[in-house]
DNA sequence: TTCATTTGTTGTTTAGAACAACAATAGACC
DNA sequence: GGTCTATTGTTGTTCTAAACAACAAATGAA
C-alpha cells in the first residue's frame, strides 16, 4: 500500500521543498556529526556561505541547533563558528526483551546518555512491558530540565512490526501476536511513538554512528535475543520493500538442510546458525553475548570447535549469497555472529568466496559491529528523531514541563 | 570507488539544481508515458500551471519535446495541449549474442522502430561484432532524416560489464574477456556509447514499459542466451551495488546440490535451472524461446514433466529467498523461466511460499514479462537516453547529417 | 608589523516558482 | 441555440530563497 501511485509525493520541486530540503540536510549533518565548524557545512552542502548562515540561523531559532565561538582546529584564516545540535532535544528508546525491558535516553547527536534495564519474568505480556517503560520514562523526565524538548519514543522490538501504526504483528520470542504496542506506550506517556524491528534499528545505528560509517552500500547481520535479523543499506537508504518487511535476512534459505527455524522454513540461516547450539556445547543455560564471546575465544575442545566451524561455514554461505545479490562495500556482523567470525576469520572468508561471484567479493570487507548492545537503543532513539530531521520547520517537539 | 565520500555530489540544492531537476522530471514523464496532456504534467508534478508551461517551453526550444493542440480525451473545460517527446530524437541499441549481432532503432518514447539481426558464426570475436554493429548503424542513419538527433548507442552484453568505461570484463558464452567493446563501437560510429548487462537492461525496460509498470519494488529474473540474469528495483531505482555488479541473481546459492554453474559456485539457481537440460529432454539441439515455450506447453511425457517440475521447484526456492530479502510487490519472469512458470503456476507459488516468510509472500504477485525479446533492445536504447533525461539542458545530441 | 587567507555579516541582485486576473474552449443544462 | 460551469492557457506581477559582492574580523605565516 505504501507503493501505490496515488500516495506518491509530487515529483516536482518548488521553493518550499528546496528550503525544507536544505534545512533537513544541514540538521541531519549535525545529528550525524555532532559539533562541526560552520564552514564545514558550506563545503559539504555546496551552498553559499550566506545561505548556510541563514539556514543555521533558522535552525537556532527553531531551537534545534546551537552556535558558539568555541573554535575547532587551528588553521589559517578567521576561525569558524561551531555549530552543534541542540543539547535540549532528546528522545527515549524502549526495548522489550524476553527477560527485561530497557529504556534509554538519547541525545540529539546520537549518544546514549542514560540506560535503565528493568528485569521481568520470562515473556512478560505487552501491557506490563508498556507500563514499565512508561514508568521509567516518567522518572527520567522528572530529572530532565523543564525546557528539555522531547522528540518522542522509539521502540525496538524483536519481531515483525507494522511500522505505519506501531502494531507488533509477531514477536515469537516474546509470544506477542498482533499487539498495538506503539499505541499503548503513546497513551501511557502522551508522547509520539515509533516502532520498528530491533535488528533493523541496530543496523541503522551502525550505519550512521558505527561500523557502517562511510559506506553507502552495506549488509548487516545481527544476532539478538530473537534470532538473527538484519538490514541492508542501498545507496545510503535502508531497504524496506513494498510493505516494509524487507531485510529478514535470518530467514533466507541457503541450504537443503531439513533444520527449521520458527518461521517453518527449512535450511535458513537462522535454522543453521543457532546461539542455543553454542550454549549447548558449552553446557550453558544462559549467557550474555560477552560471556559467550569469551567462551568462544578460549575454547580448544575439538567437539566445540567443530560446531563453531560448521556455523562459520553456513554464515559464510549466507554472506556470499548476500554479496552476490547486493555487491556491498561491507558486511557487518553483530552479536555472537561477530564472535564466531573472530574465532576464524579466514574460514568465514573462504566460505564466503566459495558462495559468491568474484566481482562481488573482490574488495568486500567483512567487519565487526562497533556499537555492541547499545546499537539497538541508539537506533530506536534515532527513529524518534526522524520526523524532526525530515522536516525541521514543521516538527512538533514536546516541551518537558511548562 | 564509486562509493567514496569525496566523489559524492553536494547535498545542498540550489536554484540551478531545482530547475534542472524539474526539467528532468518533466522530460522523463514524457519519455515514459509518450504523448500526454499538459495538464497531466501539472497534476503529477504538483507544479504550477504557468511553471509547467515554462518548463515545456524550454524543452521544446531544446528540441526535446513537441507541443500540439490535438486533444486527448473529451472532458469538460478548455482542452489541454498535448505534449510529446520529440520524434526526431532517437537512439541505437546493440546486442551481441553467440550466433548473431542485433541492432535496433529506438524512439525517444521507448518504441522499437526497427530491428536488424545479422547472423554470425558461433562466438564471433568482439572486433567483428563491433564492425557489424557499426555497419548497420551507418545504414540506418542514412535512412533517417538529416535533422534527426541521435542520443547515442546503448549496448546490451550477456556478461559482466564495467559500466564506467564500457569494458566487458567477462562474457562467458561469447568467450570475451576484458574487451573494450564500448570504445570500439564509439570509435567506429563517432557516437557516445553506453554498455551494460543484458539482463539488467531487460529489467529496466520491463520496469518502465512492461510488467514492472506501477510497482516501485520488483525483482526480475530473465533467462537469456547467457544463463540466468536479473535485476532488482528498490524504490524505483535499479540496484547497482558498490561497484556496479549487484543483481547477479543467477548465481545465488539456494541449495546444497553439487551442480555447478560457469562461475564455479555449486547449488546456484543457474546451475539447477538450465535451459540445456530442457533441450536435452526434448531431444533438441537448439531452439528459440518461442519454440521451447510451445514444446513445454504441449508436453505430457512423464519424464519431461519431472524435469520441468524439478526446475519449477528450484525456481520457486530462489523466488522465495528473494521475496524474503526484498519484500517486493512483484516478481517478474522472462525467457524460458516464464514458460516453466506457466506450465504449473501453482507449483511454483507453493515452492515460493515454502521458502519465504509469510509477510514477504503475502500479496506478492508473480507474473510474466511483457516485452519478450525486444526488452533487451529497449533497455539498451533507454540507456543511451539517460544522459539527456538526467540533464536536458546540458545534453549533447548528435545531429544526423549537416 | 605586515600580509595572505579564511570566515562572518550585510545589503543587493537574480532566478525561478507561485499567484492573480483574464481569455479561450469545451461539455452540461435549460 | 444560449447560458452556465469547469478547466486550461497566457501574461504580467509578486515573492522567496539562494547567490553575489563588498567589507569587516580574526587568525597564522613571513
Amino acid at each position: 500500500m505504501s507503493d501505490t501511485k496515488a500516495s506518491r509525493a509530487p515529483l516536482g520541486q518548488n521553493r518550499e521543498n528546496l528550503r525544507q530540503h536544505n534545512l533537513s540536510v544541514v540538521l541531519r549533518l549535525l545529528h550525524q556529526s555532532g559539533a562541526v565548524p560552520r564552514s564545514h557545512l558550506t563545503s559539504v552542502t555546496g551552498l553559499n556561505r550566506s545561505t548556510i548562515s541563514d539556514l543555521v540561523g533558522e535552525l537556532v531559532s527553531l531551537g534545534l541547533a546551537k552556535e558558539s565561538d568555541g573554535q575547532i582546529g587551528g588553521t589559517v584564516g578567521r576561525p569558524s563558528l561551531t555549530v552543534e545540535p541542540s543539547p535540549e532535544v532528546v528522545a527515549f528508546a524502549v526495548n522489550p526483551e524476553i527477560d527485561a525491558t530497557t529504556v534509554g535516553l538519547i541525545s540529539f547527536d546520537g549518544r546514549l546518555i542514560q540506560k535503565v534495564r528493568y528485569p521481568t519474568q520470562l515473556q512478560p505480556d505487552a501491557q506490563t512491558s508498556a507500563q514499565i517503560a512508561a514508568k521509567i520514562i516518567a522518572d527520567l523526565r522528572s530529572k530532565l530540565p523543564a525546557n528539555a524538548r522531547i522528540a518522542g519514543v522509539g521502540v525496538a522490538v524483536p519481531g515483525q512490526i507494522r511500522v505505519r501504526d506501531g502494531v507488533i504483528r509477531l514477536a515469537p520470542h516474546l509470544n506477542w501476536v498482533e499487539v498495538p504496542f506503539g499505541p499503548m506506550i503513546a497513551q501511557l506517556t502522551g508522547l509520539p511513538v515509533f516502532v520498528d524491528n530491533d535488528a533493523t534499528l541496530a543496523c541503522t545505528a551502525e550505519r550512521i554512528f558505527g561500523a557502517g560509517r562511510g559506506s553507502s552500500n552495506s549488509v548487516f547481520l545481527f544476532a539478538g535475543s530473537g534470532g538473527i535479523g538484519g538490514g541492508v543499506v542501498v545507496d545510503d537508504v535502508l531497504l524496506r520493500g513494498a510493505s516494509g518487511y524487507a531485510g529478514e535476512l535470518g530467514h533466507i534459505q541457503i541450504s537443503s538442510s531439513k533444520a527449521v527455524d520458527y518461521s517453518g522454513i527449512p535450511g535458513t540461516l537462522e535454522a543453521l546458525v543457532r546461539r542455543d547450539d553454542l550454549l549447548e556445547v558449552f553446557k550453558l543455560d544462559a549467557a550474555t553475548d560477552e560471556e559467550l564471546d569469551l567462551d568462544i575465544k578460549g575454547t580448544k575442545d575439538a567437539k566445540v570447535v567443530k560446531v563453531i566451524n560448521q556455523q562459520i561455514d553456513e554464515l559464510g554461505r549466507a554472506c556470499g549469497v548476500l554479496a552476490t545479490i547486493f555487491n556491498p562495500q561491507a558486511v557487518i556482523l553483530g552479536g555472537f555472529l561477530n564472535s564466531i567470525f573472530n574465532f576464524d576469520q579466514d574460514r568465514l572468508l573462504k566460505s564466503l568466496r566459495a558462495s559468491s561471484i568474484k566481482s562481488a567479493h573482490d574488495g568486500l570487507i567483512v567487519k565487526s559491529s562497533e556499537l555492541g548492545t547499545s546499537a539497538v537503543l541508539l537506533g530506536a532513539g534515532g527513529l524518534a528523531f526522524q520526523p524532526v530531521l525530515d522536516s525541521p520547520a514543521g516538527a512538533e517537539l514536546t516541551i518537558n514541563r511548562k
